[in-house]
DNA sequence: ATGGTTGCAACGCAA
């Protein structure tokens, strides 16, 4: 049984409604956990995902900033909207679903982008990322012979060296420091979790999910990053079926800054 | 080396 997860930071799901329409009929993944959608709960768009077929859905939402969502058209069931860094940023939803004889738990994340100065002593804020990076750490790839566990979002870092456009020229950016990138990666290593787009990929293949607005031509100059993920339990690894990065996305009319990454698994 | 753009919401802040 195939089965296909999307993720999407869509930055204000309810300005880019029509290009998530475009999404999900040209795509049709069972599953979409978007981010940043910056609308509180009652105001989403539940009804426009419904008419799509997409009738079962779980936010987590705030007014103006952050904000998840998980959309699909199997049943979900919510797990938990969780709390980070003892603050009421919306920023990670959790949902569990049957996918071909399996129960997934799928963690939908928002991290900290961490402002622009890479110093958790002057930056509250690149302070806040780590920290959060860190309590990250108790969620883990949970999994046994009949479940499994899938953790996407923007995870806003950048965590190899071909994950950016300039390794070099990024040491010192946010998103890209070493201080990011060593913490990341300890915490999706010690969660037992699969980095899922660099399987089977070799580590010096650029791999882009995102590309600035300010750039005068994101096309010509290309200079992305890597900040959305797929991560899985390592029992799940056998059943991933490949992956596509979504790049004409940025090209789309009002885009957002990031595209759609859809995984697809096979079961049975 | 710097500044470049976008969204929210109604000013500057966050990204």
């Amino acid at each position: 049984m195939a089965f296909s997860i999307a993720t999407w930071n869509i930055n204000s799901v309810r300005l880019r409604m029509p290009l998530v329409e475009r999404f999900l009929l040209e795509y049709a993944p069972d599953v979409l956990s978007l981010q940043e959608t910056k609308c509180a709960n009652d105001v989403f768009p539940a009804a426009a995902f419904r008419k799509l077929g997409y009738e079962h859905i779980a936010i987590n939402g705030q007014k103006g900033y952050h904000g998840v969502a998980t959309v699909a058209r199997r049943p979900i069931e919510i797990v938990e909207r969780r709390r980070f860094c003892e603050n009421d940023d919306c920023r990670h939803v959790s949902v569990r679903f049957d996918a071909g004889g399996k129960s997934l738990l799928l963690h939908n994340f928002y991290v900290p982008a961490g402002g622009d100065e890479p110093d958790p002593e002057i930056n509250r804020k690149f302070r806040h990322k780590l920290d959060f990076v860190a309590e990250m750490n108790a969620i883990r790839a949970e999994h046994d012979e009949v479940s499994g566990s899938v953790l996407v979002g923007d995870l806003n870092i950048a965590p190899l060296e071909h994950d950016v456009w300039s390794h070099k020229q990024l040491l010192n950016v946010v998103s890209h420091t070493p201080v990011e990138t060593t913490g990341f990666e300890a915490m999706r290593k010690a969660g037992g979790w699969i980095d899922l787009m660099r399987h089977g990929v070799p580590d010096d293949q650029k791999l882009y999910t995102w590309w600035s607005y300010r750039a005068q031509d994101w096309q010509a100059s290309n200079r992305g990053r890597r900040l959305d993920h797929v991560w899985c339990s390592a029992n799940l690894v056998p059943h991933f079926a490949g992956y596509e990065i979504l790049r004409e996305a940025r090209g789309w009319e009002r885009p957002s800054d990031h595209v759609p990454v859809i995984a697809r698994f096979d079961l049975n």
